[in-house]
RNA sequence: GGGCGCGUAGCUCAGCAUGGACAGAGCGGCAGCCUCCUAAGCUGUAGGUCGGGGGUUCAAAUCCCCUCGCGCCCGCCA
């Protein structure tokens, strides 16, 4: 918080040369840079010099700000002790609501959303992993989320999928896989097309026994989804289920209301001819056969969700980009309120694109075990129960792979790599979990001590870089927030880790003495909160010990 | 063919929204650090035509145009 308020006071104190924040700039040169003077005038060095003068004038009456200095067009601001204090009183007041903001609206953000045909692989991981940490970040900025899944339970695929384990059966294994077992088999030997189109129909019509079946097999999956993601740390508040849109009659009524558009048409199907808005091809609401197709009902669930939220976020693979620009431009048609997409470039394989339906892919599942054993081993001599060994060799796997994908920004295409994935040093949750274990350790071990500090005895630069960045987390909550990246506070994390790791090299804590040993130990409990609170944001769970 | 995204060190990535101070990290390479709070750590060093070309600008990795390479989309699939 502290440090977003400095950069506020800097705006006040310039607002009459006309400084907005683009003219700021973190930097290596100061704590915050003003580059305003280029813009503003031909001759920025005499402008910055100006700016200069005001500034040195007027600063005793801002909190934050301790000093500034010129370099030609440059101002370079300097945060004060009373910085450095204020943010230590409010991590160690605040605790695990250090941070946090305000913001306050109703959010609902779908994210996963796979089909169930099948076990999570890799490829939806960086959905998922994208969209609980935005989650994460959303609440922190005090939003009110809601988590949905939609289950895509009337598609083509689940009725072959349906076929596939009417014919073969279910395995006795995680569901799924089983699942996916009997879709790629059937998928392989082949099938009546003509047989696909009765389940479709059937279930949309509501045949119990239909019904029934599709429940169990989509119920199968699902469990087996929800498994993998709890073992993610991932949770979801809702599973929306596609039918439930069109057994309610909601379905129905929206499909009313796109009839009264002048787009609407119909001649074998039902369509929208959204060329005039440069979609050249049409977009089918209904089958041939009378049957919805996908974007109907999900026409209908953003609708629904018009109602609920202020605010809806979907996490989308790249494949969505032309469909969700198609559902956005229908919804406003309509006159709703279209959501905001969080779009990821795709996952693959060395060897090329996944497949579900091709049995090519890696799962979700074979990943975290393997992940796990490999950190399992690394920590097999480590004196510690096993018990112990297993819940911290959990936490460090879990933790590797959300942060693996996390950390990438999500327009960037990446290539699955097991070395990567299995590295757990300098750029990975690891480290940053290590950092934390390193400040519980300390703490551990310290008997009795005031929870008291003075920022005079904060003279070293590990210090004070350490300070700095604790300063700062509220700063990049709000970037994070304002552009959805999540890789932004996997940076963030990676940065204050680091300067821990620094301050924990340079600085004696409990060797040292007095108000200066107190000092200390009170910045190792803030680091402490403040590390624990970025690794909860991530969803990977803070170790006292590994 | 058209649309969207990506291309930065050997490898994996920041930086691009809102153009500014020498283009930053990690891994890998090389050289070092455990009588000291956990070495999953730390230090130093080498390594760059920011895919290529043109343009705008006092200033371009960042903006515009062209071009090459890769990925995705252009279904009565989802």
């Amino acid at each position: 918080m502290p440090f977003r308020e400095f950069k506020t006071e800097i705006l006040n104190l310039l607002e009459n040369f006309e400084v907005f924040e683009k003219d700021l700039e973190l930097s290596d040169h100061a704590d915050m840079a003003c580059k305003a003077a280029f813009r503003l005038s031909k001759h920025p060095v005499e402008l910055a010099k100006k700016m200069e003068e005001r500034v040195k004038s007027r600063s005793s009456e801002f909190r934050f700000i301790g000093s500034v200095e010129r370099a030609g067009p440059y101002l370079n601001f300097f945060v004060s002790q009373k910085l450095l204090d204020e943010t230590l009183r409010r991590v160690l007041t605040e605790g695990n609501r250090y941070g946090a903001l305000e913001i306050g609206k109703k959010v609902v953000i779908e994210h996963t959303s796979a089909n169930p045909d099948g076990p999570l692989h890799i490829g939806h991981l960086r959905n998922t992993v994208i969209g609980d940490t935005l989650a994460r970040i959303l609440e922190k900025t005090g939003c009110k989320v809601e988590r949905h899944y939609y289950v895509n339970d009337m598609g083509r695929q689940i009725a072959l999928a349906v076929l596939g384990v009417e014919r073969y059966g279910l395995e006795s294994i995680k569901g799924d896989h089983a699942v996916a077992n009997a879709y790629i088999r059937i998928n392989r030997d082949g099938y009546e097309e003509s047989d696909v189109e009765k389940y479709m129909e059937r279930y949309e019509e509501g045949d119990e026994e239909i019904v029934s079946t599709f429940n169990k097999v989509v119920e199968t999956a699902l469990e087996g989804i929800k498994e993998t993601l709890k073992r993610l740390n991932i949770i979801h508040d809702r599973f929306v289920w596609e039918s439930e849109f069109v057994r309610s009659g909601y379905m129905r009524k929206v499909l009313e209301k796109l009839l009264k558009l002048k787009e609407c048409k119909k001649n074998e199907t039902l369509y929208l001819d959204l060329s005039e808005y440069g979609i050249k091809k049409e977009v089918h609401l209904t089958r041939k056969n009378g049957t919805s197709l996908y974007v109907l009902r999900d026409i209908a669930y953003h609708i629904w969700k018009n109602e609920k939220f202020e605010r809806m976020i979907n996490v989308l693979g790249a494949d969505h980009k032309l469909y969700s620009r198609q559902l956005s431009l229908v919804l406003e048609l309509m006159g709703y309120n279209s959501p905001e997409n969080v779009i990821f470039e795709f996952v693959s394989l060395p060897e090329g694109s996944m497949s579900t339906r091709k049995g090519k892919f890696i799962s979700a599942d074979e990943l975290i075990d393997k992940v796990v054993e490999t950190a399992s081993d690394l920590i097999s001599d480590k004196d510690m129960e096993d018990e112990e060994k297993k819940k911290v060799a959990e936490a460090v796997g879990v933790g590797a792979i959300r942060f693996d994908i996390v950390r990438v920004s999500p327009e960037k295409p990446t290539v699955f790599d097991w070395k990567q994935a299995l590295d757990f040093e300098r750029q990975t949750s690891p480290y940053v979990q290590y950092a934390y274990a390193r400040a519980s350790s300390i703490l551990k071990k310290v008997e009795d001590f005031d929870l008291r500090w003075d920022v005079a005895h904060f003279n070293h630069p590990s210090e004070l870089r350490l300070i700095k960045e604790l300063s700062m987390f509220s700063f990049h909550l709000e970037r994070c927030y304002r552009l959805l990246k999540p890789n932004i506070m996997a940076g963030y994390a990676l940065n204050l880790a680091n300067a821990f790791n620094a301050f924990y090299r340079d600085i004696p804590v409990l060797q040292s003495e007095g108000n200066l040993r107190n000092s200390r130990i009170s910045l190792v409990m803030a680091s402490k909160i403040v590390l624990g609170e970025v690794l909860n944001l991530l969803g990977i769970e803070p170790l006292e010990r590994m």
